[in-house]
DNA sequence: CTGAAAGCGCTTACAG
DNA sequence: CTGAAAGCGCTTACAG
């Protein structure tokens, strides 16, 4: 492989001015300037990643961690995350954590030993103030998708949980279910709570709420299926479910026709995030979907500006994924 | 963060002692091994894989290119690919092509660029013999996945198509199908063709090969919903499929509901590969397995035995994959 | 506008 | 068994 000195060399001119061009800082003659062009092309060279990060401090990569990449949700989010960051320039590193703050920790070790410029989180986890602290030692930048958190080195983001919850709500009383129940995510998980709070509300709006129709899940399939059979169980008047994620929808869908429930007709079923998965069902599954592919890109937008030192683009703290609005897709298990 | 220098210092010897002892290379006095030892772990050293790198020419990491991190077979390999690479101290890269070799050969530049210490592709792509000289040129240790390929400098593997599809169609006709469809692969992929070698063959041997009972797909959910809607349209006697792939599958079993048709009790379906998805569905989808996480293991260990120069431990062009055995997993849609 | 030189943090012959 | 020194391929003040 060629390197800089060959360049120089074939180029007649030194290393330094070869590498103002490559980085395009500090004045170099035009006529000079296409001399070192030509004898880049003609050597066919590219510059060593590992020595300019050596001598840089920067390797133009950053990492991505997510709790497993074999939820369905996140595929998604990764192509989103590795297309903006390759617009962008940079490379990505992935990481998978298994829903274990111990692995992500370390997985942020590694990428500091790597050198990556920042990392992104998507935080299914509960960091606690120790954590939190940890990551903040690390003293590269770090963007949380998708969690509130207090701390301040930490910038977060998170979609309209609450009012896209209360859309799924809205939207089966719409179709005509009297009897809703949620299956609900993690007590742990911030978007859980918040989804579960917009259920409430809006069935308190209308005198519906019954604390028994709520069971709760863990985000899983199986979940989604075991909470579907105990509320059947219960309640056969149930005639609405709106799961917080979409894999539990999925789960309960299963469920509603292992029981021989037509869906929509007998029971309405709707979901939450907006995974292509839903498509593969029939009945396809109804969702509440947050722009996923915008949040991966924004959030790698946001991890470049703050590499580049432009924290305050929106503000310390600011909860910058209110800009994106969540939307009501209506399929076939809310079409009667 | 410390340097080696520092713990050079602190230790009373040279860099080039520390060095031995993290690289584990060369003599050194047991004495002052632990006194650097000490003296590592209380500046809390790790040593910087750039200059590392840089040094070495060795980065320990390895790069992963998939055709489409949304399709979800790819996931699970990933998940296998990442695993084992940790296990072994790597650390990996992704690249996703989206089915295109421009995009695989360009993600394997940008990979070379970083300075991985080796590549694995899982070729849905169809390299031609153009391609596969630029990969060549390369000269970065490059394993093949489940791909049959004639160039030697390129190591490949697959999986034991052609047994798995005619297991497949024994198990149809098992259970007491009498008019087994295909959903076909595309025609340029290798096991594609293979899966196809196999039904036509197991149902020659019966003489109950009709082409007629073929349609094409492209390894895409939707593709199985289309081919099934074909086949039911011109062949209502059809009373099991078998779908090439367990997208094709899924997308069957769609089509299938959507018809009103039993299932399995007018047709019987199943699928090939062996993805966790299909026990998201009711009925479960029937599949044959290959050993996912297995493969993915065996690739990164035989990837690191190229990268370690032991080149022939399986013999150039031996068909490492072979020993692995695809697995019968009889589900409901093939539980009459 | 351009070049010589030091430095980034390691590894590796070469001496001793 | 250990150290001094050169080298990996860049970047970046500092002079000029």
């Amino acid at each position: 492989m060629a390197t800089i000195r060959d360049v120089a060399k074939l180029a007649g001119v030194s290393v330094a001015t070869v590498s103002r061009v490559i980085n395009q800082s500090g004045y170099v003659n035009k006529q000079t300037e296409d001399k070192i062009m030509k004898s880049m092309r003609e050597l066919q060279y590219t510059p060593n990643t590992l020595a300019r990060g050596l001598a840089n401090k920067k390797t133009d990569s950053i990492a991505l961690i997510i709790p497993n990449i074999t939820n369905p949700f996140f595929p998604e989010l990764v192509q989103a995350v590795e297309d903006a960051a390759n617009r962008y320039g940079y490379t990505l590193l992935l990481g998978n954590s298994y829903n274990n703050e111990e692995n992500a920790l370390q997985y942020i070790h590694i990428f500091k030993n790597r050198f990556v410029d920042g990392v992104l989180i998507f935080a299914s986890h509960q960091f606690d103030s120790k954590d939190l602290s940890e990551i903040d030692k690390i003293e590269i930048p770090t963007f949380v998708i998708d969690k509130a958190l207090d701390n301040n080195q930490i910038f977060s983001a998170k979609n309209r949980n609450f009012m896209g919850a209360t859309m799924a709500v809205e939207h089966l009383q719409t179709i005509g279910c009297r009897h809703i129940a949620h299956i609900r995510g993690p007590e742990k998980l911030f978007p859980a709570r918040e989804r579960f709070r917009g259920y409430q509300d809006a069935l308190e709006k209308t005198g519906d709420f019954n604390p028994s129709y709520v069971e709760n899940g863990d985000f899983s399939m199986e979940s989604g299926v075991e909470a579907t059979l105990r509320l059947l169980d219960k309640h056969p008047e149930i005639d609405g479910i709106f799961a917080a994620n979409d894999l539990m929808a999925v789960g309960s869908l299963k469920a509603l026709q292992r029981q021989g429930k037509k869906v929509p007709d007998q029971v309405a079923l709707i979901g939450y995030d907006g995974i292509q998965l839903l498509q593969m069902f029939e009945p396809e599954i109804s969702t509440i979907a947050i722009p996923i592919y915008d949040i991966g890109n924004a959030a790698v937008s946001i991890l470049i500006d703050l590499i580049n030192g432009k924290e305050n683009r929106f503000g310390i703290n600011s909860n910058i994924m209110d800009e994106f609005e969540v939307k009501l897709i209506q399929r076939a298990t809310t079409t009667k």
